[in-house]
DNA sequence: TAATATACGGACCATCAGTCCGCTATCACC
DNA sequence: GGTGATAGCGGACTGATGGTCCGTATATTA
């Protein structure tokens, strides 16, 4: 890769990063806006990303790294299943709230839904995997979906601004209601 | 009202149900599309609907009125509560598999995500008291978040065309687990 | 320093939602 | 049935956006 294009390439990142920081909603941010606070044409934009989903991968790939730890960490223990998924899910929670616009982004661009991503099926199936353990595969990979689907970006967004704690207490009472509840391995 | 405007009306409902029916992705029914199948101008269409998102809302309506009676039953009974959150969320998965391109649009149109509309607040309402009434109120509004998640359009086309039963038993497990789980009065 | 590949940038294109306004069909009243 | 006021019609037009194209500029390599 050529020095020039490496630049940019990290130039385009921070800036977009910023502008979707600022905003609240997505769509706020076009590519044009993008190009011209980077300070460099849209030819060099589309060339170096793609298209826009391509972007916001980028930014979402370049933050998201501190996840997959989250993730691995809940694959492989330590800890009770319980806890394990509690904490990757408020991981996830969490992160997306930090992250709002770019996880808004994110779950709109992925041809209109989040699904269908790497990233999706890989926290499926380590919820799915964690889920089977507690309580038998029985509707595993469905509570999984389940699981997934109380923190999506746009769910957290419309609970608004409330205290953390009570959004983490919502999610206790969820996870326990599927981890521990009717049908699983301990209530039996 | 005129009644030009009413036949038109009447047109232009059915012909954009259809091709919405049409449609795999409500992006692929442009406004301009409707207008032309249905034979009437440009202005016509947004006379009467206001904006895109008017003219999906109005669709909506009209085929969602069997929604309201599993609504209302829900609501005032009879039957044990499993019971009927579980029919009212069997309806409206089953009625967004039939009408999967709607409602993915809907989903899509309220300012980018399905929540903030009067219907969304109805149904999480019902739904917050039917799980109240079940195990208590602590958490009862996140929880029923969870559930209405758990049939969002783009989950239930993700999931494909799998046997309804499959569908049907996944959602049953989520209910039970949330209405008679722990922290519900009858596991305590 | 010359040659070549790579990247740049912004004019350009296609597609949409939504607006505007001169024209037309309807309807209430005679 | 005729007629005038007016609600409604339709399609050209606008503005914004994602994405493409290609002549030009720059990094790299020998």
């Amino acid at each position: 890769m050529r020095s020039d294009a490496a630049r940019n390439r990290e130039t385009v990142l921070a800036v977009a990063g910023r502008l979707f920081d600022e905003a609240t909603d997505p769509d706020q941010v076009s590519m044009d806006a993008v190009a011209a606070a980077a300070g460099v044409g849209k030819g060099t934009l589309f060339r170096g990303f793609g298209d826009r989903a391509g972007l916001v991968a980028a930014l979402w790939r370049q933050r998201g790294e501190e996840l997959v730890t989250a993730l691995t960490t809940a694959e492989q223990g330590p800890g009770p299943l319980r806890d394990r998924v509690l904490a990757l899910l408020y991981a996830a929670q969490q992160f997306k709230l930090r992250n709002r616009t770019l996880a808004l982004s994110l779950e709109k661009a992925g041809r209109g839904s989040p699904y269908g991503t790497d990233d999706y099926e890989r926290w499926h199936r380590v919820l799915t995997a964690l889920v089977a353990a507690a309580r038998g595969p029985a509707d595993a990979p469905h509570l999984a979906h389940a699981l997934l689907a109380a923190v999506r970006a746009d769910l957290l967004i419309h609970l608004g601004d409330r205290p953390e704690n009570e959004l983490r207490s919502g999610l206790e009472a969820l996870v326990d209601a599927i981890v521990t509840g009717p049908g699983s391995a301990r209530a039996r």
